[in-house]
DNA sequence: CGGCTAATCGGGCGGCTGTACGATTAGCCC
DNA sequence: GGGCTAATCGTACAGCCGCCCGATTAGCCG
């Protein structure tokens, strides 16, 4: 397939670096049967993009949205879309050349907004889920009554705090796609489903709130030893 | 000067559509007064990067680092790096064609690394500094003297708790940079801010962090997102 | 077989790119 | 003024780009 072949030269070249004859060589054709099946070579690259979301994204929320718990639902997600291996490094560099596109033409930004809001909405009926069945510890002010274990319908309270929830999941998703994914990564893949996984969990100590004993007995000179170090 | 023509085209135009002619006329210079000063349109990019560190996010590094709290410290890079205005917008969408080039430019992701060194070891010391002075809470298993209250120096467990903390930190910060400085964003700039805030305490515990009384009411955990506010 | 269509091919074209380079100017020192 | 250098200019050129389009092939049907 020629989305396959361009999908590979992106993965390698770039977004921007990927030619009409380039996807013709990848896909072992001529460059004309290349504008024959497509309009231009933006019609390929859209192409791919959405080939990719129903390759790898669009199975993972499926599974997500299938789970019967909220909290299975967002382990779901996390292990899906932060995966080992190549599949799942490649699809998030393409998706940073989407991010970058998106700057700059607005028909891919309105399709990203789009995307963002299942996203949202998404994540957003895990956290509800998970308040209610009790997989999810609830944060201030919500019960799981009032995220609907009983009725069903969550009050308005309990949706904003799942809608800020979600906004927050989604956020260090992103953030911990750009640290374990681009070259020269810092943390592995594995690290950041952890820590995607432990924030979940409101990170509740373990009680003694007044047990711990020491009182800072001096104002600390919050070391701060050498300051932004530049480079040239 | 040609450097800040060029980056006016770049927020314009987006790094990859960005032409010598198009940084000469808008320097009002011919094409050939940049390549005298350049060795090459890839020089004048480069050049427009490192302007664009030392002049929006140095300057935000160095008050961090100079804070005399450690949640002070983390509180100016939030209110900083998440600002309202063009300004920041324009500087994380060039930061956005920054992520998409070093994935295939390996020059460009060795200096990813090392800028994301510096900005983990700067939060790592923030986070670090406001254990110790009791201005954030202690993670479980930390406690201030740990964290070098009176040694000054840290425990190996309270320094891996504080680098966890910095990379979810700055993970959440680059998240909500995704999710507000690009267009059809869905959350403010401020909204970013406070989520990102909230996420320095505890959610759930309404308590104050105990160490000492004299403390301001906090925001307190509910803090709701609005509707999305959109901005031109 | 003749006629039709879908698919493929590849050469060619106009346009834009980065870069080289000689011509020109401005400022400065002796 | 004469000589030198830094800076600017604009044209020229080779290369690559997306895209067009006529030629060619393959498959199918009556």
């Amino acid at each position: 397939m020629l989305v396959q072949a361009a999908r590979q030269v992106i993965a390698e070249r770039g977004l921007h670096a990927t030619t009409l004859r380039d996807v013709a060589a990848a896909g072992e054709v001529a460059v004309g049967t290349v504008t024959y099946h497509f309009s231009g070579i933006a019609e390929v690259l859209a192409e791919v993009l959405r080939a990719e979301m129903r390759d790898y994204s669009e199975p993972i929320m499926a599974s997500a949205a299938a789970a019967p718990e909220g909290r299975e639902a967002l382990r779901h997600m996390v292990s899906g879309l932060l995966a080992d291996g190549r599949r799942a490094r490649d699809h998030w560099r393409l998706w940073l050349d989407f991010w970058a596109l998106s700057v700059h033409e607005s028909a891919y930004a309105q399709w990203q907004r789009e995307i963002y809001a299942q996203l949202h909405a998404l994540v957003q009926r895990g956290y509800l889920a998970g308040y209610a069945d009790g997989s999810l510890p609830c944060p201030a002010g919500v019960t799981p009554a009032a995220a609907g274990a009983d009725s069903g319908r969550a009050t308005a309270a309990a949706d904003a705090a799942a809608r800020e929830a979600a906004v927050r999941f989604v956020a260090l998703m992103d953030g911990l796609v750009v640290q374990c994914y681009l070259p020269q990564a810092v943390i592995s893949p594995a690290t950041a489903r952890e820590l995607l996984l432990t924030a979940l969990f409101p990170p509740s100590r373990p009680s003694l709130p007044a047990s711990r004993p020491p009182e800072p007995s001096r104002p600390a000179p919050t070391g701060v030893p050498g300051g932004p170090t530049d480079r040239a």
